[in-house]
DNA sequence: TTTTATACTTGCTCCGGAACAAACTCACTA
DNA sequence: TAGTGAGTTTGTTCCGGAGCAAGTATAAAA
């Protein structure tokens, strides 16, 4: 996964405010309005028309597609500094998956009005979406080209090793802490596989001490990949 | 698979210049210099630093990538009006497939520097690029979603209804025609699954007189899925 | 503290479809 | 017109990994 410029200073090193000038990047965030909402909550719904885009200040977000026959696809985790729900800077779209925050989140919306004025005001902008859609497009074919040529063994090792640069956290002792309500079951999801071959091969990497586990939560010892 | 508004009246009709003033088209066009190139020739190559964005007038071109372990996959094929090597529009950023022509081709081509430019001239450009993008980012995770979730059987269906649609031609009695050097390899490679299990699934239609083969060319009688 | 829900574990079975092989067909070319 | 190579067809074999079932472990709720 290619990275998507974390905001480690705050919301202004995000992305999509790349290469502004400190004015319009004030004029910017004066049009967004703030939002928090608790873990579970819903940012917008799949299918919706989408009239809003989030910037995520702080928290964890899931974005899913769930399919005709019902099942559920994890597209990404949103982490601070990133940007979803950029449909509603298209006019007239629908929302293409369904985001639900894992943690309490704060994020910053924009309306399809306020985006579309903006990017006329500060057309830099419109160049930032679509850099930071072509990194997802890059994603999304990696992705792809995972599932199409490699292994379930290898996208678990793959899904891992993503997990662990998005939402994994380090702890000091030169190991990565991945942790979640049901991991094994996302790392399934982002590896499009199911938990029970997650879990042979995550046991398979326990035994040869390359990462232990518990319940929702899983601690690396070396760089997987 | 989305419609990217192929150009029936000529290349003004494009989706990158979707709401354009003449003043402005006039401009973008003059910027770009006009290629020709037979049948077979590479626009450009994965991992070569993208150098120059490019605008289809004629023919048709197959973009594909090539993994890590040699393995060709087809990403999609370009026709008039559509554009590839977007990559092009980002400083610093290497092509993520190559594109080879399938037929004789002629494409406006922007440099990396001109389109630049052109993104602060004429902010629209942006926009529409951004649109352009997202369209293949849907694209992208349709194809994802059916290999995570659909059978062999699905996707070959999927994929001769996406190549009716971008490369098939109505020959006015109400029936489609597929045509291509090795038809049933394209299917494969977009199906993401072997011609084995193409021509197996292909004869099956055959039989139930969905469709009529002969080499290098399918006769669809009726609208597939 | 007990209950309940949910995550994780592991053995077993089964099938879609990939891989291989081999014959056949057609288009192009020398 | 014969030769060649690519595309196509069909049969056979075989395995990765999905699905099920039946557990155990752990956290949250009562």
């Amino acid at each position: 996964m290619p990275t998507f410029a974390p905001s480690r200073n705050g919301i202004q090193d995000a992305a999509i405010f790349e290469e502004l000038s400190p004015d319009d990047l004030k004029l910017v965030l004066s049009r967004a309005s703030v939002r928090a909402a608790p873990k579970g909550a819903f940012l917008f719904r799949q299918g919706e028309p989408a009239r809003e885009m989030f910037l995520l200040e702080s928290g964890c977000v899931r974005l899913n597609e769930i399919t005709a026959d019902g099942r559920e696809l994890l597209i990404r985790f949103v982490r601070p500094g990133e940007v979803c729900g950029d449909k509603a800077a298209i006019a007239g779209a629908e929302y293409g998956a369904s985001a639900v925050s894992e943690t309490p989140v704060r994020a910053y919306a924009w309306t399809t009005g306020m985006i579309m004025a903006l990017l006329k005001e500060v057309p830099r902008l419109a160049t930032n979406l679509f850099g930071i859609t072509t990194r997802y497009l890059h994603y999304s074919r990696e992705r792809y080209r995972l599932l199409a040529t490699a292994s379930a063994e290898y996208r678990i090792r793959w899904a891992v090793a993503d997990l662990a640069r998005s939402i994994g956290s380090s702890d000091g002792n030169a190991t990565i802490v991945i942790t979640g309500r049901a991991v094994q079951q996302d790392i399934a999801d982002l590896a499009a596989t199911t938990i029970y071959t997650v879990n042979r091969v995550l046991s398979g990497y326990e035994r040869r001490g390359i990462l232990t586990k518990k319940r929702g939560r899983i601690v690396l010892f070396r760089t997987l990949q």
